[in-house]
DNA sequence: GAGTGGTCTAGACCACCAC
DNA sequence: TGGTGGTCTAGACCACTCT
């Protein structure tokens, strides 16, 4: 039952507030691994009795917890210490023709080389007009039409990232990209096939916590932050042919980069 | 008192919990601009009344909206909408050479172009053996020692990043580097005036939320995650000649990347 | 002193899960 | 059926801020 775990007591006359008290020590348990991922901490009604609180003091100190994301509480079954997902690394080449060249997309190539299964679903093509930070980004005007498409990646099931593409419609229209699979190699292969072959891309990388419709489609528990990643795919003539706009679980990647020092 | 935004009632023949219903209200009202950055919200009494709720009730649907990052709840005056701290952007060129030719160290060029007023604090200097993780990047044993440089950023007096350096020390001893203050163009300067010409960096993000200690040196509110990036510094033989561990408020930063597509 | 949020108590009923 | 967490009530005392 992990009651073993509860070894400290609280100290009344510290003016730590009793809850961040009990918080520091279960954190403290965590830390030094006496519980481990997928452990199960004392019930609410343990660190009640434990420590001589009301429920709503040890229910304060696992919801400090939560939001610093170290546990997850399950509905009827109990506490645990959150499991973190396989971490994916990143790569900053991920883009690089050579691996359009061989048919595949970004997603695949790299879902792959971790032995997870990649899938994709929720896709939407649409024709309209871009967001206002889109269009700047795609050096249009407002009332310029884009494609829109719009999708969510999964690995193994589980979600692991959003996005939507706006591609200039002129780009777009009578060619697969409009299509929801767009063939071998992706809108990449596509737009270089129309003959933008690629020359840069610039990511720009922030860091929030979800919206609720963001914790829902990407399954996030409290407490993950997301990465928010706008990609802008630039051709040889310095056009802008593409913008990316990804939402991913900050807990499930780590974004590695090249920079030169000259 | 901004009572005057409260106009919807809650249902209480819905499935959704009362005081998700009533932050959803809320949350809509700051969305549609009806509250702005730095306005006050209903206080929980005014919630009370209005909603028809018990306290704890009105205080849950608050912290929802203070886990999300949308608000601050201010002890003794109120709760009001997150001002947001103006965004630096860091560019992916920022350790460039002719930066460093002109003789400042990347924060402060960077701090310049703001307008803002740069400041180091909390800066300690030791020598040490390496965090296996740092040992690894480092290419170097466990048992190494390494001089280890550690400081806090900030802008116009408010903290925005911290950092630890980890230098090899065979680099660093008997020079400026094992200083506090390392001289003009940084560590990075001192670095290439040793002969570790600088070639390459490599830079790791990931995005999490805070350890109490860190939204403690940060000065963070809740609901703020942080970035946490690693940059490794190879000179022109490719030995990597410094580590750099940086905590960073991710609400005050985008981070922009280059990436070439062939 | 009045109003605010921070903490804490002692109950209640509910929904979910496992046995 | 019993234990779990989720929601909600109705109070209490406190610390802080502003006037």
């Amino acid at each position: 039952m992990s009651t073993d775990v509860l070894t400290q007591a609280i100290d009344p006359a510290s003016d730590r507030a009793v809850y961040k008290q009990i918080a520091d020590h279960l954190r403290a348990v965590i830390a030094q691994g006496r519980l481990r991922e997928g452990d199960q901490l004392p019930s609410e009604a343990q660190l009640m009795t434990h420590y001589g609180v009301a429920r709503m003091t040890a229910r304060n100190a696992l919801r400090l917890l939560q939001d610093q994301g170290l546990i997850t509480a399950e509905h009827g079954r109990g506490v645990y210490v959150r499991a973190r997902p396989p971490v994916r690394r990143l790569a900053s080449d991920r883009f690089a023709q050579r691996h359009r060249k061989e048919g595949k997309a970004a997603f695949n190539i790299e879902a792959e080389q971790h032995g997870a299964t990649p899938q994709v679903d929720m896709i939407s093509v649409t024709e309209t007009t871009p967001p206002a930070e889109m269009a700047d980004r795609l050096q249009l005007g407002d009332d310029s039409a884009v494609v829109v498409r719009s999708r969510r990646y999964l690995l193994d099931g589980r979600p692991v990232e959003t996005a939507i593409s706006y591609i200039p419609a002129d780009l777009a229209r009578g060619t697969p990209i409009t299509d929801p699979n767009p063939g071998p190699g992706g809108i990449y292969a596509r737009l270089e096939e129309q003959g933008h072959t690629l020359d840069r891309f610039t990511e720009e990388v922030a860091a929030r916590m979800p919206t609720p419709e963001e914790a829902r489609r990407l399954a996030l528990p409290p407490g993950v932050p997301v990465f928010r990643l706008v990609r802008t795919a630039y051709d040889l003539d310095g056009r802008a042919v593409e913008v990316c706009d990804t939402i991913m679980s900050a807990e499930a990647y780590v974004l590695n980069y090249e920079l030169p020092a000259h």
